[in-house]
DNA sequence: ATGAAAGCGCTAACAC
DNA sequence: GTGTTAGCGCTTTCAT
């Protein structure tokens, strides 16, 4: 048998609420009662059960984290920051990984973890407005990402149309005239690649830059083998593109691996640029120019509307919708060395 | 509030036990009673409340993955399968992240999510013999990496000495003379490192090749940035080596940073090896060979070792040590194309 | 095949 | 400053 709060109650010669209340730090304790409490939980090496308090309490401490691939390095570096600052506020992580699936992101948010879980994270991939409609579970809720539809989800976002604007200017303030975009979706899913084309479109637009729709390649996924095939097909345009603007660095990182294979130099033949800046692209040859999210104030972010909405605090207040910082990171990969 | 157990009851017309059976799965309930609660329970959106089922079972169906550092690629990989694994086997995981710093292992190994969690498996960096014999905690556990010490802990290992001794060998087998190493590391805790040198030295001796002391370099972590420290110093040896078996890939990728700065080729002048076979090594220019784990068993093996002591039948077993099996791949770093 | 009663370990509310 | 009582929602045991 484990021992209990009750156990150590009788070896200290207290009621179990005396234990509980030296447990819980509560201040109102006799310093002599406490150390003998605290002695007690010692010899027996009492550990609260953690299930009886939540039942008690109602809340568990827990919060899930959905991402689609805990080993695509955004993902992973993404976790890893949530993780710390989740620790911040007494909370612990539990990962959950949806593959991108539809119906794994709609278990989810259905409440598979309900009643485990005090709140949950979602990056979603596939997951439809409708499906958010169809939400009955209550368990607080923030997504990362795009913002899918106008119902009541709290959202934490980067002007993906902006940065990718801004990547592709880059690309034009270095000279570049045919200028390639690696990463467009036609699944109704790819909101995220959507915007990021936008973006792309309208910097060479505003900047004069023709746009030629065969530089355009999409990719089912945003990985390595995705990134190295898609240049590939780019390779086999006429002329050759100038620079590359890839909707993540994975993307870029395949591409980059494409272009060495040919013998193709970057940037002084093709320029690269990426988004995401997972630490793979400060070490590559070249090093990758690239968009940089702040992860570690994604993070925070997240955990704050979480936390807002554990609190209540978040009762009339609406869905909220926050931005989050990035930077743009020139490295050998557009500006050389 | 939220709907209990006794709301589908009394909505369905029966006991508390009977939607319980219907919830748990039991046989014995006419299909009848059956379709009337399953209708009760859509109706009313009843999620079972699973601290309380906990509670009551003394299980809670969450293991804890503890590593240093989830954004490390070969973590994060790990970590994926793990999930992946734990959820066929109906666990759910969550993660802790150590940073490979002592105290915080051994809160994990001392309890700290005791009765949150069903068991714990832990990736040690820093973490003693002593640590292990003063735990008190009960919580079944499995140790990942190399045998710390002989207490009872599961351990799920690779052959660390002879991977590295074929992984030299490799490099030997191509004709280099003067090969160095990345990532000895004098700490008590370094013992990977240790394993992997000495299989390394096992590996020069036993060919008749000189092993130069100046061409082992330490690195304080695993990562690239130490990898690039690192060859930097080896680059300033008399003469070059022409070969470097790196202990893990992020070292290696480091080292091809560093090399590729230098405009030294690969693996022409210098032949780079790794160890832990990442994603990133397959896309990196030249792309890395390596020693790959396979971590699939590697998680598999794990739970197995863990569910046997949930279920008890690990009860007069003694300690297990269960071997990850592993090959090399040879990629252009060493082999070129 | 279904029900009644008890209790898992904890803390909230209140009493003293 | 500390004790008493009750009950969170579920499953287990035993009865029918």
């Amino acid at each position: 048998m484990r021992t209990t709060l009750r156990d150590v109650a009788e070896l200290a010669q207290v009621s179990p609420k005396t234990v509980s209340n030296v447990v819980n730090g509560y201040i109102h304790v006799r310093k002599e009662t406490r150390e003998r409490v605290e002695q007690a939980i010692a010899e027996l090496n009492y550990r609260p059960n953690l299930s009886a308090r939540s039942l008690r309490q109602g809340r568990t401490g827990v919060i899930a984290l959905a991402v689609p691939e805990l080993d695509q390095p955004y993902f992973a570096e993404l976790a890893r920051h949530f993780v710390a600052a989740a620790a911040g506020h007494g909370l612990t992580v539990l990962v959950d990984q949806t593959e991108g699936a539809r119906d794994r992101e709609r278990l989810v948010i259905g409440g598979i973890r309900d009643q485990l879980i005090d709140g949950l994270v979602l990056s979603p991939l596939a997951l439809t407005a409708a499906d958010l409609d169809e939400r009955t579970d209550a368990t607080p809720m923030v997504l990362l990402g795009e913002r899918i539809h106008h119902g009541p989800a709290d959202h934490v976002v980067i002007d993906n149309v902006r940065a990718a604007r801004e990547a592709t200017e880059h690309l034009i303030s270095l000279g570049r005239k045919r200028i390639g975009a690696i990463g467009s979706q036609k699944v109704a899913a790819g909101v995220t690649a959507r915007l990021r084309l936008r973006g792309y479109q309208q910097a060479l637009k505003s900047a004069g830059v023709s746009a030629d729709k065969n530089l355009v390649a999409s990719a089912t996924r945003f990985h390595r083998a995705d990134g190295a095939e898609a240049m590939e097909l780019l390779l086999a345009q006429k002329p050759l593109p100038d620079a590359v603007f890839c909707f993540s660095d994975l993307l870029a990182l395949g591409a980059l691996r494409t272009l060495a294979s040919h013998g193709i130099r970057v940037p002084d033949d093709i320029a690269v640029m990426g988004f995401d800046d997972i630490e793979d692209g400060r070490f590559s040859t070249p090093t990758l120019s690239t968009i940089s999210p702040d992860k570690e104030q994604l993070a925070a972010q997240s955990i704050e509307l979480l936390n807002a909405q554990l609190n209540g605090s978040a009762a009339d207040r609406g869905p909220q919708e926050v931005y989050t910082n990035y930077e743009l990171i020139a490295r050998e990969s557009t500006i050389g060395r």
